[in-house]
DNA sequence: TTTAAATCTGGATTCATTCCAAATTTCATG
DNA sequence: CATGAAATTTGGAATGAATCCAGATTTAAA
C-alpha cells in the first residue's frame, strides 16, 4: 500500500526518470542492467517514437552512454517480446520499434522514411475475413503509405 | 500487317506461353529479351504468386532457365515499375513480389512466410484520416497476421 | 562474500540486396 | 542481312542490417 512518506519521498520521474525507466523493467520481468535503463530511459521519454536500432545507438552514443550494437538489438526484442515496444516493419531491410504499444495504425513516409501513428480511433477495418483454417489473427496492421507532393 | 499464313502458323498461347509473356512485355515497353521473357512466363501462369527474387531465380534453375540472380532482381524491379508486379513488404529482410496488382490486401503467415490474397472486396477501410501536409495517399495495406494454432 | 546464471561485447558471420565494369544481345538503320 | 549504338545481362565484389559467438563482466541469490 502506498502511504503518505512514500508520496512525499519518492522521487518524481521529473526528479529521475531512472525510477520509470526501472520500474517499467522490473513490471517485465528484465533485470534492471545498466545498459536496459539506459536504452529504456531513451525509449519511454513520453513521446511515442519510432526508432531503428542504428537509431537508438546513434543517439545512446551521442547522450555518452556505452551500449554496443548487439546489446541494442538484443535489448529491442526483449522490450518487444516482453510487450513494451512493438515491432514495425514497412520497409524491406530495415525494422522500426514503436513505443506506443496500444492498438493503432500507421503512416509510413516513403522517401524519408518517417513513420508516423495515426491519431484517434477513427480509422476501422471492417469486413475481415475468417482465418485460413489451422491460423489465428494475431495483429491487423493498416499502413498508409505516403509520398511527398500534395 | 498480319497475313492469313501468320494465322495459321501463329502458335496460340496454349501452344507456346511465350506469346503472352512477350506481348505483355511489350505492352509495358519492356524489350522482351530471353531472361525477361522465361521470367514472366514463370510468374504470369494465371495463378497469384507472391515469389522473392530467390524463389523464383530457384524456380528459373529448375526449369533450366539460365538466368543470374542479378537479372532476376532487376527485372523484378523493372516489372514492378512498370505495373505487372506489386512489391509487399510484410517481413524486415525480405521483399515479395506479387502478380496481383488489382487493389487487394493480404494474410501472413508468420512462421511459414506463406503470404496469400485476401479474396473478394469484403475488407473496407473505413475512416481513412486526411494525409499530412505535402504528402499524398500512394497506397494503403492492410496486412492480416497470422500465426499457427486454430 | 561467494558463485552460478544472466548479460554484455567486439568481431566475425550471415543473408538479402545492390553495385560494377566487362561481355553479350537487341534492334533500328543502311 | 550487316553494322553499331544503346540496352541488357552477368559474376563477383561490395554493402548494410541483423545475428552469432565465445570470452569478459555484471547481477543477485545464498
Amino acid at each position: 500500500m502506498q502511504t503518505m512518506t512514500d508520496l512525499i519521498h519518492a522521487p518524481t520521474p521529473a526528479e529521475d526518470p531512472g525510477i520509470q525507466a526501472t520500474d517499467r523493467l522490473a513490471r517485465a520481468g528484465l533485470r534492471p542492467t545498466r545498459q536496459r535503463v539506459a536504452l529504456a530511459k531513451l525509449l519511454f521519454d513520453g513521446r511515442d517514437r519510432h526508432v531503428t536500432a542504428e537509431q537508438l545507438h546513434g543517439q545512446a552514443s551521442t547522450a555518452d552512454m556505452r551500449v554496443s550494437l548487439a546489446t541494442v538489438y538484443n535489448t529491442l526484442h526483449q522490450f518487444t517480446e516482453a510487450g513494451l515496444l512493438r515491432e514495425v516493419v514497412v520497409e524491406a531491410g530495415r525494422s522500426y520499434f514503436d513505443t506506443n504499444v496500444s492498438d493503432h495504425h500507421h503512416f509510413f513516409v516513403e522517401g524519408s522514411g518517417h513513420l508516423l501513428d495515426i491519431p484517434g480511433h477513427a480509422l476501422e477495418v471492417s469486413g475481415l475475413p475468417e482465418a485460413p483454417a489451422g491460423t489465428r489473427v494475431a495483429r491487423v496492421d493498416v499502413i498508409i503509405r505516403l509520398s511527398a507532393g500534395g
